[in-house]
DNA sequence: TGAATGATGCGCT
DNA sequence: GCGCATCATTCAT
């Protein structure tokens, strides 16, 4: 049957981040890059919630790097980490509300043949397990910080591909805010950031 | 199979 | 200067 596509709105965005993460799951991300087409459903993410929330960059005001999550939900919050890696976020809420989901893992699905050319040692069903992962086998840096996913460089897709088995645990990586559960992936995927299964 | 660690640059105190 | 929303490799059990 023939798979129909729509892209997500501004009003996707513009609501509460925890039920964005929820419904999330599941979606595809496309980008259309210098190099081709590239797109990935998406099987984990975290939410990073405003001025409450310890972990979130923006819990001590609007800086240069985190500016852009105070701005309009529907755009793109990248950083660098870890002096090598890059980190791909959603920026969520209405304008002033500082929010975003961490992208941590997906599946590959078109453009499979330039991930392996920016990551060539990664098996393709891993190729995407991680955050920093993703953002290198996508070729993503600070170049595409607060591109507007309403555009037609980077977006989400709704594939209407069915339920998922959604599962809530804390995030990971942070040394604040661990008793929340705000990381959300699919049970059922092979490709989620940290492979504890049983 | 899991714990420890090095690589590496930048933003913020 | 220190710590960081990470990953791959090395070492221990």
């Amino acid at each position: 049957m023939a798979t129909r596509r729509r892209k997500l709105l501004r009003t996707f965005y513009n609501r509460p981040t925890l039920k964005i993460a929820e419904e999330i799951i599941g979606k595809h991300i496309v980008y259309n890059s210098p190099y081709g087409r590239m797109s990935a459903r998406i099987v984990e993410v975290e939410a990073y919630i405003g001025q409450n929330d310890p972990a979130c960059h923006a819990v001590r005001g609007k800086t240069g790097r985190n500016a852009v999550m105070f701005g309009k939900p529907g755009f793109t919050y990248i950083y660098f980490i870890y002096g090598m890696y890059h980190c791909l976020n959603f920026v969520t809420e209405k304008e002033g509300h500082a929010a975003a989901i961490l992208l941590r893992a997906a599946e590959p699905d078109e453009g499979i043949e330039i991930m392996k050319q920016n990551a060539p040692h990664s098996p393709t069903r891993r190729q995407l397990s991680g955050p920093g992962k993703f953002c290198r086998a996508f070729g993503l840096t600070r170049a595409q910080n607060g591109v507007d996913l309403t555009g037609n460089e980077i977006y989400l897709e709704d594939r209407c591909t069915g339920d998922v088995n959604i599962i809530r645990t804390p995030r990971i990586g942070i040394n604040h805010g661990t008793e929340l559960d705000w990381r959300f992936y699919d049970a059922d995927s092979e490709a989620v950031s940290t492979n504890k299964r049983k």
